[in-house]
DNA sequence: GCTCAGAGGATATGATCAAATCCCGCGCTG
DNA sequence: CAGCGCGGGATTTGATCATATCCTCTGAGC
């Protein structure tokens, strides 16, 4: 029943695709086996998430064919997929970017964000095992050393690994889905905040949240989470 | 700056597409002009909000290329978009199916809509013109005539209408693009329960909701629309 | 300032390849 | 002898590509 789990739709966990090196299409590798489309996907994705794009940058069909080395069909099905999520931006005149936000997108985010994430932790603070809390301790360690390194990138990586584990913990596929699809859209713009500030003073509410999950407690995960996102989006907020 | 509207991405208003005849291809059409893909999305994006799908039912790209006498890459497209939408599921085993929702989907659809509809109603609230209202309320029309008719379709349509046109007024497209999404995950199921239930006894907190628009009360509208989508919900749910 | 040609890029097609399912007949077992 | 499981080919269906067509924007020339 469980399938091979390729493509997830809006929904269900993207492991990122593990940097194949790039000559071979999907010959003899080993753990491979997916659709072009599919490693398309997941390496823009990426890039969205972890701000490899720039707001506002224009995306073209055949630069990136060119780039990866796909063929144009696979590429225009994860842009189109992209688009559809809302992590690219149709221009209207058949052309594609990375959303440029403003004040009233970061306001509909966080709007949106408040109402789900909290109520993810409180779901997640019920079903975590201690293996579950345990693994994010570890990332929330990797998160810290990427601070202390300065390391924007890494950073980003596991500061959305960590969410998305806990969101995963809450085992409702729908609502986590939809908060991944929010990361989506302000990825690019916290890259460039995280550019501009530099990781020093970059909110942590991830021990509290650690806490309340070692303590069961439901409500006080959903204030850490809710503090946290807060505090990430008036970062964003603040830097326009 | 308002480019030409077509495919809006996740967000966005989507008006379907008018019923061409069937052998035209999109050649010297007046209205016409959009993108093969972009039409084919809307016509299955009715299909799914509008219940000419049953839940659980399998879609064959090839299928879909000889009923609609598209192109294979044009369906192909669409269908990946609607199933990043969340509207289409994939099987893992290259199949795609009309998602079945069980309870545990139903409830987490329902903790989405009651975290963003009233916030959207009370946006609108703030927003809305008078011609907007009026405008509801001939949908509502036309909603209760669907109803007395036992038109499970009409009803259908003008329903959705009905709210799409409420979000619009909100003037957060972020916001109403993803509960857009969220009435294309329980569309099919809806259908079901109307074709089931009958029309007769279906809910409509539109009159509370028209009210409250006019008199300016936007907590009155957040509480006529909280009531509204939870009467939906709760009726699908029983009918599992 | 306007028109038109050219270039760049997006869209659409059909062919081709690969994979998964289905179906049927064979041989084995009770 | 009848029923059942299994292997393998036929068929359906999805994935990818190369190519052709069309659209949009840009800039030169009038």
């Amino acid at each position: 029943m469980q399938a091979s789990d390729t493509q997830g739709g809006a929904a269900g966990a993207v492991p990122p695709v593990e940097a194949r090196s790039e000559g071979e299409k999907q010959g003899a590798g080993q753990g491979a086996g997916l659709p072009a489309h599919e490693v398309v996907y997941r390496t823009l994705r990426a890039r969205v998430l972890y701000g490899q794009f720039e707001p506002g940058q224009a995306v073209t069909i055949q630069g990136l064919v060119a780039e990866l080395g796909a063929g144009m069909t696979p590429v225009r099905e994860a842009l189109r997929r992209l688009m559809a999520e809302g992590a690219l931006e149709f221009q209207g005149n058949r052309r594609i970017s990375v959303p440029l936000l403003g004040a009233a997108e970061i306001e509909q985010l966080l709007v949106a964000r408040r109402a789900l994430e909290p109520e993810l932790a409180r779901r997640a603070c019920a079903r975590i095992a201690v293996e579950g809390i345990a693994a994010m301790e570890r990332i929330d360690g990797a998160l810290d050393d990427a601070i202390r390194r300065g390391h924007v990138h890494d950073y980003l990586v596991e500061n959305h690994k960590f969410h998305a584990r806990l969101n995963a913990a809450a085992e409702a596929p729908i609502l986590s889905g939809l908060v991944e699809g929010l990361w989506l859209r302000f990825g690019p713009s916290l890259r460039v905040v995280c550019g501009a500030f530099g990781t020093r003073n970059l909110p942590d509410m991830h021990k509290d949240l650690i806490i309340a999950l070692k303590t069961g407690d439901a409500e006080g995960a959903a204030r850490a989470m809710q503090g946290d996102l807060e505090q990430g989006m008036e970062m964003i907020l603040r830097a326009l």
